[in-house]
DNA sequence: GAATTATGCGGACTGTGGTCCGGATAGAGC
DNA sequence: GCTCTATCCGGACCACAGTCCGCATAATTC
């Protein structure tokens, strides 16, 4: 587990002993046929049973090295969601710095709306966890952060941190699957109401 | 499983034939047993075989009448959800009619925070289901269409829909408590943030 | 390369939510 | 009261997440 704390690039605090060669490799093993099982069967349709005999790697391996489902749910997630923040953080305007703050954060959700699009199923089941999990674990405060920041930037005069959590909350996969399969609204739409949603928080720039 | 349907008050196209005595003395006895063990040890401690062993009842009688541990933690927060719904419709202003839209907005929070502080363990456990069912379910459709009907009184221009969830989603109930309970928050400053929110989203009356 | 140790492995095991179905029984009709 | 049937009951059973621990082995040291 250390290891993984290490390549996810997590705070540590002195040089993490590598891991052992063929954990690693079994680590990759179980990444890959659980890629394949979520992407023929649907993540949520996927067992940990599953995963193991098609790695062909015992249950315990599973999950010490991933902690739970949830944990091998974000695992699988991990590569495409630090893309995510590569393009919030360094990526080109109106996502990345260079915009206006406003402008940021409507491209923010934007490009949210879109990996939910994509991405659903397997957030779903990355954020299924124990109850306030999800809130506590560190990509959603890598996502609360930025907003807080952008927010910061605007002048907005209400609580920041307060803000940021209301429109985070507008943008769980669970919520925003739902508008779109059940509420059939368009992504498009979503996308326009979030627009209008941040442009009436911030009036200006 | 009917006549708890026609105890909710739900919609029925016909007379629904009345639940057998002894169907109708579970209910209760097992309702009375899951009260007393989720006072003692907490919502989330209590397994559906604890309650099914205290209420002196198959396993089967407890699913049957209940549907999923979501379905009998909802029944036990049943009375007090109707007691709100109550007071939103037909109690006095500002939190019923009288008042102007946004202050029966802010009052619906206010009021909704409180029931959280209260009830916050049992919520989350009847929220915690499959992914989507909190949504899809008749008291989020209740809460929904009454923001949707206050939203439209008022004179904002947005998509009233997309705002209600916006502003249901503040009020998740595992979000709340996180704030509470690990942000540090207080129910007073939750109570300021909400009153703001809801006056920057509909500035006048 | 032998000995030692930390790390990892596997799969039996547990706890829990949820299903199923043969048998019991309340209530209706007579 | 007797019969009949729809309804309900109970608990054995299943699926799945997650734990545990004796055994195996990679890495290290000499």
């Amino acid at each position: 587990m250390e290891g993984n704390v290490a390549q996810r690039g997590l705070p540590m605090l002195e040089p993490v002993r590598h891991e052992r060669a063929d954990a690693a490799r079994n680590r990759a093993t179980i990444l890959a046929a659980a890629e394949a099982l979520v992407a023929e069967h649907g993540a949520q349709c996927v067992t940990m049973d599953q995963v193991a005999r098609a790695a062909g790697v015992g249950k315990g391996t599973l999950f010490r090295h991933f902690g739970d489902r949830c944990g091998l749910m974000r695992a699988l997630l991990d590569e495409r969601e630090r893309g995510l923040q590569e393009g919030f953080i360094r990526g080109p305007a109106p996502l990345g710095p260079g915009a206006p703050a406003r402008e940021r954060l409507i491209a923010f959700g934007e490009r949210m709306l879109e990996h939910i699009e994509v991405q659903g199923d397997l957030l779903v089941a990355a954020e299924n966890g124990a109850p306030g999990e999800r809130l506590r674990h560190s990509v959603y405060a890598a996502y609360r952060a930025h907003v807080t920041a952008l927010l910061g930037e605007s002048d907005y005069e209400g609580d920041v941190d307060y803000l940021a959590d209301v429109l985070l909350g507008t943008l769980v996969s669970e919520l925003v699957l739902f508008q779109r399969r059940e509420r059939g609204m368009s992504q498009a739409q979503l996308k326009h109401c979030w627009g209008e949603l941040v442009r009436t928080m911030l009036p200006d720039g």
